[in-house]
Formats: C-alpha cells, sequence, structure tokens
DNA sequence: CTGCATCCGGGCCGATACTG
DNA sequence: CAGTATCGGCCCGGATGCAG
C-alpha cells in the first residue's frame, strides 16, 4: 500500500481507496456483501490477483470485512464512500457519459447508482411509477412509490414504462439529459409515456430546467 | 491514459481522474491558478515528469487549461471537483487525520480545505473571531467574520487566538476531536480561549455531539 | 466449481540528469 | 523556471495452476 506520504485528508484517503480498482470495489460492494466471485464478474478488466490483493488491503485498512459465511462486505466505515463515489459520479456523468458506451462493458445492476443519483431523496409529490428498463441482457425495475425511487434487477409484473435501446441514449433519457424524441432517434424504444420521467426528477430550486453540462 | 473500458460514470470518472497524483494536482488547483514549480513545491514527492505528464492529461481531458500567463488553472468542469474530493477527506479524515503526522510532509497551505470542511457553511449566529495556526514554517490566520469562516496564509495582526504544535494535534482541536485539555496534552500550546472555536463549528442537526468516528 | 496463488511480460511510476 | 530524457523497479494485467 504506496504513501503519498502528505499529512493531508485527500491524501491520506487516497493512500487507503486511490488505488487502481479499489473504488470500483467499493461500488460493487455498495449493492450489498459479494461473494468473490460475484465481485470478479461484477468487474470487467480485473486480473483475479489483483482483486484478491485489493480485498486483502481494503480489509486491513477497515473499509471492507470479511463474514464467515465468505463473502465480503463494506464495514460501517466502508458505507461512508458513497458520498463521495456519488459526488463523483455526479461530478463526471454529464460529461463523459454523454459519449456513447463504445465497446465499454456495461452491467444493468450499475443502474441503481444513476437512478440514485437522478432520483434520490424524497418528494410526496413525486406520481406512483413502475419503470422497466431493457439495456443489457439483464432487465432492471425502478419503482417510484410513496415519494420515493427505488431499482432492483428483473422484470416489473405491469410497468406503465418501458424503456429499451444502448445504454448511453437509455440514461440520457431518465436523465432528461435526453428529450423523447431525441431519445428515440438515439436508439431507444419506448412503450407508455415517458414524459412521466419529468416528474420523477427533483425539480432544482433555481431557474427551471437547469443546464446539465453536455 | 488507461480506460476500465466500463460503461458507468464512476468508472469513466476514474479514467479522467483516477491515476496517481490525479486528484492531488486538483487539490492543489483549488486554491487558484498556479505555475509549474508552485505545484511541484505543493506536491512533494511528485516526479516532475510524472507532473508534466498528468499535467498533460488533465488538459487533454478538459478539467485544467493552461493561462496565457503560464499559469495552470481548473476549467469550470474541474472545480467541480471540490464536491467529491472533500466528501473523501469528508470520510477519511476522523479515521486517518488522528494518527500522527510521523515522517508525512505537511504544507500550511493544505490546512484551508479541512478549515473550509469544519467551518463550511454561513451561520449568522458565529461570533466574530481571528485565530492563528502554527504548524509548520508558515502561519495559518482563520477568521470568522459575518457568519462566515475563511483561512489565509500569514500571520493575524491581533489575533484572539493562537495555536501551535504538530500538525494531528491543532487539527484534532480545530476539528473538535480533541478537547482543549486533550489537545493541550498532544502538545499544542494555546494562547487565548480554545472553547470559541466550538462556536465557529456548525451545531449539526440530531443529538449534541455526535460522534466524529474516530 | 469457487477462491485464490504463482508466474511472467509490459507499462507505469519514481528518481536523477539534462536542456531551452 | 519549466519542463524533457533516461533508466531501474514495481505494479498492473492476463494466463495458468492448485487447493478446499
Amino acid at each position: 500500500m504506496k504513501s503519498y506520504g502528505q499529512y493531508c485528508a485527500i491524501a491520506r484517503g487516497l493512500d487507503v481507496v486511490g488505488e487502481r480498482w479499489s473504488f470500483l470495489i467499493v461500488r460493487e460492494l455498495l449493492g450489498g456483501p459479494r461473494r468473490y466471485g460475484e465481485l470478479a464478474r461484477g468487474l470487467p478488466g480485473v486480473a483475479t490477483n489483483l482483486l484478491a490483493r485489493r480485498l486483502r488491503d481494503l480489509v486491513g485498512a477497515g473499509v471492507v470485512e470479511r463474514r464467515k459465511n465468505g463473502r465480503y462486505a463494506l464495514t460501517r466505515w466502508g458505507e461512508g464512500l458513497r458520498e463521495p463515489l456519488y459526488a463523483l459520479a455526479r461530478w463526471s456523468a454529464p460529461v463523459v457519459m454523454a459519449k456513447p458506451a463504445g465497446g465499454d462493458a456495461f452491467r444493468s445492476e450499475w443502474l441503481v447508482h444513476p437512478v440514485a443519483v437522478i432520483f434520490g431523496g424524497v418528494d410526496e409529490r413525486r406520481p406512483a411509477l413502475t419503470v422497466e428498463v431493457q439495456i443489457g441482457d439483464e432487465p432492471m425495475t425502478i419503482e417510484s412509490r410513496g415519494g420515493r425511487v427505488t431499482s432492483r434487477p428483473g422484470h416489473a409484473s405491469s410497468p406503465d414504462l418501458v424503456l429499451a435501446g444502448p445504454p448511453d441514449a437509455v440514461l440520457g433519457a431518465l436523465a432528461g439529459r435526453l428529450g423523447i424524441r431525441a431519445a428515440a432517434m438515439s436508439g431507444v424504444s419506448i412503450s407508455g409515456d415517458a414524459r412521466l420521467l419529468a416528474r420523477l426528477r427533483p425539480s432544482l430550486p433555481g431557474p427551471p430546467r437547469a443546464p446539465t453540462g453536455g
């Protein structure tokens, strides 16, 4: 575990989770305890030895713990990394997610994070809604109930809205970066009233329809 | 610029600023435009070629721009990294900053970030106060005026409070992790009423005096 | 079959020397 | 002052092997 050797919270934080793959391991574990193989599948491109090493280091640092059933899980402290990770995603998404996925890998489980970022918080005025998203092989369901938006893997029983298409276009539609017309032109096939999505997003204070930067 | 090859905002964000030293270069530039030599001095341990390479990459990615006077500065987008960086510092600080500095380098300019994190926001009830902090060779001044707390390098003309000592102890006193007695026992010499510091910190909602975790 | 450890080639990192 | 050039070593990435 190489250190920057600086007495600074940022530098010392990076000493703990700044090495390659560490943040992405944490991303996977934010969804709950995972086995080694599940982590490996959720992290396309990682070498097995490197994953083992990072897990050892993270356990040693107190970020990850190993449960008795052999699963890895975030410690209480490790859970706190959700904030910095989501802050990074909020920063990067408007610029880097607008570019098409190209050859990049995509797993539908990763959608829970942008969904949490885009539809975060509680707003009683949000309508109840069930959306099914079909991007990769695995479908995802987004549900708005009681002012809160959640997501889970799997089909919806009777969705109000179904979005299917390439990752960047579907995500653009969810985030509101792409309007309905633009999303359709980017390859999203829509069944249902996609305008309902806008009512799930929190209404920002300030100018209506603030530019997202991308 | 090695990529994770994943269509995910976190992974793609790390593609941009996830390599070694990139975040710390941003940390330096958060204080304003800097020359190459200033960056090198603010980043003890960095190799000159690596600094040059990172700057090139960050410029290419649109995070940093090069001004006509030869200085490097964050772009509008790059400024947005303050949030993720401070979120990381908030996460790491309670655990990793409690450990003594040991052989780690320290620069008093770095104090502006913890000061911003600890005394952030505006609170009209905050008293006016001038604190001088002496840790390394360079003194720093923290000023509370009009409900806002700012910091700058240099001596204070007539400080209400002066804290001098090792970095971890002084920072512990500022953050409130160490009480006055504990700070003094850890090597902080105090002139003035250190209890005033507590009135600069925002009062958290919820249980009074929430545990900081370290 | 899962959960790693070992081995190995290439590339990145880190330190020093050198140049406009 | 602001980088470039060079080189050793370590880390990363991929394939393979092995133990429970």
